[in-house]
DNA sequence: CAAATAGTGTCTTTTAGACACTATTCG
DNA sequence: CGAATAGTGTCTAAAAGACACTATTTG
């Protein structure tokens, strides 16, 4: 059952290195994938976080992680994420960033283990989440995660705020079309501060697509409505 | 001789996943780090590339590539690196720093390897480069490399090129102490395009610390010179 | 002194923010 | 009309760049 690949993908010759070991020789970490996966909820940015509650995954000591699972025969990381979040969040379609390799020795005391770290966003609306088995937590009010999972939550955090602070809705979080404020109110959520209202206007009107249409129905006058412009 | 690192570290218990294989059950990639060395070498930032010369390494296709290794049991990620720089470069005190993990299943045909890409910046006085192994070649005009490793060399050049826009000498490339004059060349090396004067001391001249000594020797008025300030 | 390089002063342009004012809707 | 929200105009402050001027050295 072990070392499939070695089979599955002989390789055509034996290469062997200066200690004269071939490349099959080596002795190879597990690898796995851990992702936080962001949303915005109600106003607030907020990280999925599993409980581990089925008696598996002992090591992590009764404290909240993220999703992750093992690296398969052939997968790419980016599907071996989206896998993994298919079970636990009903979520399809993302597009997930490598972050970090985390790669500490004693990170995990069942062996070997390089964990590769993944952000992933999606509208709240899409998530469905298992409340048996998950949690959404906000952000900056999150449990302590069990296999340095914080480490993980701050790098996306900071990913997210910098693609945020660098063009309109780059994560598609908000449905198009939508008003200024709408977006507003979603970069606000992903910064977690008020934002200048001019300033925010003037720099994201020129990057969006007016529809010529507005929003109509609530007091006040109507908002015109946008799509979101190509990425530059 | 293979799987050294199961038997070495054997889990403690045997956890099962979903499907009741155990973490040993799963079939490992192989990892490998490989590393862009930039350098500064007369004005112009550089890369260290190596020459598969030696009969090893078939799958190159006699192309340049970027220094590397197999990560081996127990390692950590950034001493495998500099590992595989030691022999390379007789380069030591480095601070590796991860850009990406490629996982293109095709990339190496001796099986699945998943490549950790690393960045590491070296003064090119200090680069002590075998010239039967490896050649120094302008990041803007290198030869086309093997596994796709320009890509690795482009995500290096941007990385760096961000930390020298933030900050004077972040990597450390020149040696205290210096004048403004001097960290200007160094930046504008690694941008690769010319700053204007002032700004450029404006901005930086708060950041470092004047020794209250000056640079005397040369024709002109004398220089300040400065130290790295602390990181900030 | 002439050439060369270091450093300063100041003006302009651009940008971010503050803030007030106008516009258009609902109830 | 009044409350509420959208959108515009303008002033100010801060920053970036342009550029000229002064300062101090070598030869």
């Amino acid at each position: 059952m072990a070392f499939e690949w070695q089979r599955a993908n002989p390789p055509r010759r034996t290469y062997r290195d200066a200690a004269g070991r071939s490349l099959a020789d080596y002795p190879r970490p597990s690898v796995a994938v851990d992702t936080a996966v962001l949303t915005v909820d109600e106003g607030v940015l907020c990280v999925v976080l599993v409980w581990p509650a089925h008696g598996d995954d002992p090591s992590a000591g009764g404290q909240h992680r993220l999703p992750g699972t093992f690296l398969h025969e052939g997968e790419r990381l980016a599907d071996a994420v989206l896998r993994s979040l298919r079970d636990k969040a009903g979520v399809t379609g993302l597009d997930p960033r490598q972050l970090h390799v985390f790669d500490d020795p004693d990170r995990d005391d069942r062996g070997r283990v390089l964990s590769v770290a993944h952000v992933v966003t999606v509208p709240a609306r899409e998530l469905a989440i298992d409340a048996t088995r998950a949690v959404l937590a906000p952000v900056g009010d999150a449990p302590a995660l069990a296999y340095r999972h914080d480490e993980i939550v701050d790098l996306a955090v900071a990913a997210v705020r910098d693609e945020y602070a660098a063009s309109p809705d780059p994560r598609h979080l908000l449905d198009a079309p939508f008003t200024i404020r709408d977006l507003q109110d979603l970069h606000e959520s992903v910064a977690g501060e008020p934002i200048p209202r001019d300033a925010f206007r003037r720099a994201m009107e020129a990057r969006l697509v007016d529809t010529g249409t507005s929003r109509r129905g609530v007091v006040g006058k109507p908002a015109r409505l946008f799509t979101h412009g190509r990425p530059s």
